[in-house]
DNA sequence: CATATTCTTTATAAAATCTTTACAGTCATT
DNA sequence: AATGACTGTAAAGATTTTATAAAGAATATG
């Protein structure tokens, strides 16, 4: 489900094993590192949504660690630590840590501020694109591009392609189409399907004639490919 | 220097003259609201950088405020609460809470949070200019030019134009331009967004009569190219 | 306080889109 | 080949949406 991959960059074993066991039965990937120089090499070469980052490490500060990874690295970044202390915490979320948490930490928080942290991750524009051939569906833009050329579709025309484009190969009746456009009211008026699939034809496909696109599955609907 | 404004929704009058103390020291600018009703129309009215929710008010539950402001506020909403308690510190941080303190809290903690809260809340593509074609658009001037000449623009002109720009090859939907615009309050008077998009064809445009800057996307809103 | 500027609101014409009707073509079945 | 159910296309109205001007209200400016 999950699958988001998070770094535990702390020196203790035991801290290790109860946050791997925590976090992978929470279907995430855990990668692990012992020390601050392992952790910066690990994060390198395989960004990971998440860091929890030990303050305390053998080798060089925690701080040092933070200040050095918020050079090229801007998800989140969790601080654990066994210190309580205003300047460290301070000193922490002002270097560019996303949160900080003192040991020991309770397992339902730890998870909802990692929920808290990971969702925070996710830019606004996140690209969500439909790919089909010379199509390409932007459903966040809401364009359509054919040959990268910006289409020009109705309001109709662009619910019924995103309709057709999010259920690729599969037959979708005219109730249903009827249903999902033009709501429940509608769905003994085969006839607006019709219109609209031919306006659509006309500007989607190279040869309206032979549709490649939108396909007519005779007695029963439509099919996008 | 910051000026940032702060929300708190608070009905602790002793809470309230705290954080003011703080957070005006600190060069913020803060507006108080005593019950989740009041906050939830003070933030609609001016969305500030950063809201400041008490869980415990006397009129609804904080839990329910945040959902409820979580349904079209974006930025970062800090959570303060005397419950030192998992339940609903998982609550909180799952309904979309950037960050969760307990009072009794630490001044320099809370600030430090806050600096990190709003630090967040800008996107990672924060670029001072936007140039498209013969349009070039100053964000930190507040600044427009077309072929190298400023145009005079309003204040709502400008920040129109720079939401479409901020936004380049989206479709932006009236009701979302309104509520950035003019506020929750406002998305039913689709005359506006009218209005200005006329005035400002009329001066970013080489023919107003055919854009090619703000597009009219008919039954849905513009789209800025 | 007067003036200028900007914003809001109303009115109306124009444009775009949607709905509906009409009819012709297609295809399987008899 | 005739029938009938299904599909495609064009086009006329109906409706919705948009553009623009302009008047009145509010706000800023000196």
């Amino acid at each position: 489900m999950n699958k988001a991959e998070i770094l535990i960059i702390d020196d203790e074993p035991q801290i290790r094993k109860l946050l791997e066991i925590t976090l992978e039965s929470n279907d995430y990937t855990v990668w692990q590192a012992e020390t601050g120089k392992e952790g910066i090499i690990v994060a390198a070469n395989h960004p990971p949504e998440l860091i929890i980052l030990d303050i305390g490490l053998p080798d060089k500060s925690g701080h040092e660690v933070l200040k050095e990874l918020r050079t090229w690295y801007n998800k989140s970044i969790i601080i654990l630590s066994v210190l309580n202390n205003e300047k460290d915490i301070v000193q922490a979320l002002d270097n560019g840590a996303t949160d900080y948490l003192t040991k020991p930490f309770r397992n339902a928080e730890l998870l909802a501020r990692i929920r808290s942290a990971i969702r925070r991750n996710e830019t606004p524009n996140n690209e969500n694109k439909i790919v089909c051939n010379d199509l390409e569906i932007d459903l966040i833009a809401r364009t359509v591009k054919k040959n990268n050329e910006i289409l020009k579709l109705t309001s109709t025309e662009y619910n019924l392609l995103s309709l057709f484009a999010k259920n690729e190969g599969r037959v979708l009746t005219h109730q249903f189409i009827l249903k999902e456009i033009w709501g429940v009211g509608a769905q003994t008026e085969t006839q607006y399907s019709r219109v609209f699939v031919g306006t659509l034809r006309k500007k989607i496909e190279q040869n309206p004639n032979q549709p490649k696109h939108i396909i007519t599955e005779s007695g029963v609907g439509y099919r996008f490919e």
